[in-house]
DNA sequence: CGGTCGCGTCAAGAAAACGTAAAGGCGGAA
DNA sequence: TTCCGCCTTTACGTTTTCTTGACGCGACCG
């Protein structure tokens, strides 16, 4: 039986941090995933839905900035960056971009796992509501699974994207430019095909009848909306 | 007029430092408040219930950790830590004692601001999305919904920008050509039949009575106003 | 009274957006 | 290598939305 465990995200390029960061996290409990890049990194948020993201600023395919900004799009768990550089300037940006903590190289792991519990201190009262129920429909996001009537589901990594995105703002209509941001990454905002097929596969998996679809609901021109139907 | 400002707690034995906090702190807006040691400090956090302490560690009647363990036996908000002391031990310490942040002296203002502004930033209550109502109907711009008597309803793209920019000018009279201009761009400022036949279909979807519209009004040979009936 | 003008309504067809199925490609697992 | 799952892409039928034209009503004026 797998316990829920807390899950961290490290984006860091040089290996040598990630493993150094892995262990100090998998040390205290914690589960760890790596991305070695931006765009890996956005990936990997979206499908492992982190409880908090260990960030390295400088990396090869990207700046930390833009990861952050994209990431607070469409979530609020804890960014703590990490980084050699150690101007007042770069801090400022990072921390008004949307990060909780700056914390500049060469660091101990001992502060770093403090920083990390103090963040997820702040968190945790609301971690309770990590179930999602509509309908027939029951998302739990710590496990990424998703059930209808009982019965496990499984949806690939776009779909899973697609409705927990959908359902974290529920009866809000979103557009389709916000769908390929965060599904498809920066650079797809004209691929408005992208989501009409996935939309309808992920219909054809959680709606009862998908040519009359309850929860995913068109709006013509503009984008979808998710109504959280009893 | 006195608007409610946020209240920040600077405890610092130091007046020098004490200053160059509260200038920083005045300067981005706050109300700051001042306690030169842990007794008067945590006097002044029961009375004036600030937002968010900024806490010098070194204080001449007792350990800063010892305030903030108090401190957290009654209330969340957040603290942020100065010291002069740069061990990891001392870090760790505050940290799991409570602390949210911890910055090592000698830091600048930018730096100290940005940091406060990040545990502010998790604190605000999810702030309220921009609604606008009148009488039955209330428009949610940020969510781009629209309700009817708390149904949501399903606007056209089209008939969603004409509301939306008639109701950003309430009780005003706005012209054919403005709404030609506004809604289907530049071009089409002679048909204004376009704009006949898509506000009869909004009203049929917004108003009780669409023979009878008590919000979108017609004004014959100008344009439309939208009046906001209570 | 008859004519014109502006507006509201309706409905048919055009255009745009959407849903669906199915074929090809790519990468990872066996 | 082959197989399999997933994503992309293409093609085509369907639905929604927009445009367009016709008609009725009331106000106003000659």
């Amino acid at each position: 039986m797998s316990e829920i465990r807390t899950h961290v995200l490290i984006v860091e390029d040089e290996a040598d941090i990630r493993r150094f960061v892995r262990m100090a996290l998998e040390s205290e409990g914690y589960e760890a995933f790596e991305a070695d890049g931006v765009k890996r990194g956005l990936i990997e948020a979206g499908t492992r839905r982190p409880d908090l993201v260990v960030l390295d600023l400088g990396l090869p395919d990207g700046d930390g900035v833009d990861f952050i900004r994209d990431l607070r799009s469409w979530s609020s768990c804890p960014v703590i960056v990490l980084s050699a550089r150690s101007s007042e300037t770069d801090k400022v940006a990072a921390l008004d971009a949307g990060a909780d903590d700056y914390l500049v190289k060469p660091f101990g792991a001992g502060e770093l796992m403090a920083r990390v519990r103090a963040q997820l201190r702040r968190q945790l009262p609301q971690a309770a509501s990590a179930q999602v129920r509509f309908g027939e429909i029951c998302i739990d996001l710590a496990h990424r699974v998703v059930e209808r009537d009982g019965q496990p589901m499984h949806l690939t990594p776009i779909e899973y994207r697609l409705l927990t995105y959908l359902v974290a703002q529920p009866n809000r209509v979103i557009t389709h430019r916000q769908l390929l941001n965060v599904v498809w990454g920066p650079g797809h905002a004209e691929d408005t095909h992208y989501v009409r097929v996935h939309m309808a596969n992920l219909r054809k998996k959680i709606e009862v009848d998908a040519s009359m679809p309850k929860h995913l609901i068109t709006e013509a021109g503009i984008g979808y909306r998710f109504v959280v139907g009893g």
